[in-house]
DNA sequence: CTGAAAGCGCTAACAC
DNA sequence: GTGTTAGCGCTTTCAG
């Protein structure tokens, strides 16, 4: 229905020679006598001919096309970091001539690796299954933002534990010892390695991480709020809140303005992703930046070694980098 | 290589039954008798069995996957207009159960419409040929963001002439004469449209669009900035600017800010977009809303119609709004 | 309602 | 180097 029509075969009666000739021009020109590529080349052209891909792919040929696997988790799809890995892998594959095929994955594991090549997983969130059953399947793939030990699967991850650890240590560093961590949902795997890095820099220098300063919000806007409502409450505010993502710090920030908390003066506070939406204006946030481009490029390069030429599973971690900008300040002694 | 290796034929001997019965199963389970239903049912979930979707395209069925095409012109996978694009059709195409196939297209149309069944134009700049091609191979589709009168296309655009009449109107209402317009690249169609309603505003009321306060940005923050200087080195400062994007606009407001320029005191500014960005914070901007993730989810829903009902090609037009905040004010007459 | 069989357009042995 | 031919896994007549 949505073909030119056009196959292989007219390709061959324009040019006189035979189908399996059209094939190996499609796919191996040097292996053509001049004469008969020129002629192909000219039918080719003269028809506007594309090869249907899926019957390339049936017959064991190539596509080129990724699957990207994004977790339908809640609102991922609308974070900073997915959009980001979105762009990056899209920028990475353009640049390669391949083709993306993005699925958004909810709960019922009915992705079809059959239209594509290889597959990027950005984060495993619940869909551990899927990512079983492609293992399963032989498909070759990639993980980005979850490291995977139990299986024998490539992944780029970056090291969330230095992360929180750095981001927890800097505000020690500045006098701070009454120190909240607002965490994500701790089921998922950077959110639990950047509150595990905070606990460490706060133990490290022989102070703890409170539970009451230990906060849930699951990345979300909504539950920071609450968690900043009942800390606001309490008599006893920390000084400094390192949170889980720039989102989370952001809800902080506005809450903070809205309630008069001097931010950093009173309020120290410090994010993760480097989201520019929060590099700029009046306040800068200080905040820990992730290399998401980089870990696209990466995660692309890893799956196009693994398909071309058969390369083992590859372990990639990156380092984070502590941004220094407004909203952090020397605690002072009153 | 990338499949679970379990066909038909293991699902048909497993139950029991022909492999075009499984097929039946597969593509109208009603058809089947209670009993084999039931059969073939056990066997495809205990041989989790996946049919190879480029066979079941060869063979003549449906593979459920909708194309995207965006332009590779310049930054455009990096606006905000283009991202809101990929979102809103990727939400509206996961609520059908229909996987998205991203494809940027540079200059050299080498997409290959065989891996979907229908395909979304987010635009169409520069590539018209590749347009033309896709509609001569019947491929179904729809283009967002141009009005293709000459082709029997189905599109979904909104009132870019209007949006810039209002716009302009707007700020003549407030007094402003000295107006300028901060054009996109005149070659996208909406960039065009846009300075022909501020144009036609301005001559509505009696006034002129000055050829010095015309200024080709082609969206761009480098070229916005470079006109900004020319014409602040200029002694003939326009008090008003309408932009033809939040993003232009963005970048008057950092040249104001910079220069010391008092906005909306001594320059009153209107962007084109509503980017969240730009709509909070001490100074929000007042622009014209596109409502682009109900353009994404018409343009999802058209071409449903036109592959599951074989519908004609429909031409949508929606209306913009004006938003308005802190960025106009009327003028002082001094 | 079900089975047999003929392709869909392409690639990949296998001969020549 | 090139042509012939046998499938790849599925849908779809066509009989029964």
């Amino acid at each position: 229905m949505s073909s030119s029509n056009i196959t292989i075969k007219d390709v061959a009666k324009k040019a006189g020679v035979s189908i399996a000739t059209v094939s190996r021009f499609l796919n191996n020109p040097g292996s053509l006598k001049e004469n008969n590529r020129k002629k192909v080349e000219k039918a080719v052209e003269g028809l506007d001919y594309k090869p249907l891909l899926y019957a390339r792919r049936l017959a064991g040929g190539r596509i080129n096309t990724f699957g990207l696997i994004i977790p339908g988790y809640e609102g991922i799809f609308y974070s900073y970091f997915a959009l980001e890995i979105l762009r990056g892998v899209a920028a990475s594959l353009d640049r390669e001539g391949t083709d993306l095929h993005l699925h958004i994955s909810w709960d019922k594991d009915n992705f079809n690796s059959s239209l594509v090549e290889g597959v990027i997983f950005a984060d495993v969130i619940e869909n551990d299954q899927q990512l079983k059953r492609l293992l399963k399947e032989k498909t070759p793939l990639v993980v980005i933002n979850k490291k995977i030990e139990n299986e024998d699967v490539s992944y780029v991850a970056i090291n969330n534990f230095k992360g929180g650890y750095d981001a927890t240590e800097f505000l020690i560093n500045h006098g701070h010892k009454k120190i909240a961590h607002f965490a994500g949902d701790l089921r998922v795997q950077c959110a639990q390695e950047r509150l595990d890095g905070a606990r460490a820099a706060m133990e490290k220098n022989g102070l703890k991480l409170l539970p009451e300063y230990t906060k849930i919000t699951n990345f979300s806007r909504k539950e920071t709020r609450e968690n900043m409502e009942v800390l606001f409450a309490s008599s006893n505010m920390p000084t400094a809140i390192f949170c889980c993502s720039d989102e989370v710090a952001s809800e902080v920030l506005s809450f903070a303005e809205e309630k008069d908390i001097a931010v950093p003066e009173s309020l120290s506070i410090i994010g993760f992703d480097d989201n520019p939406r929060l590099s700029y204006g009046s306040l800068m946030l200080t905040t820990v930046r992730q290399p998401l481009i980089e870990m696209s490029s990466v995660a692309v390069r890893i799956l196009k070694d693994t398909i071309d030429k058969k390369m083992p599973p590859q372990r990639v971690i990156l380092d984070t980098e502590l941004i220094i900008r407004d909203t952090v300040t020397f605690l002072k002694y009153s």
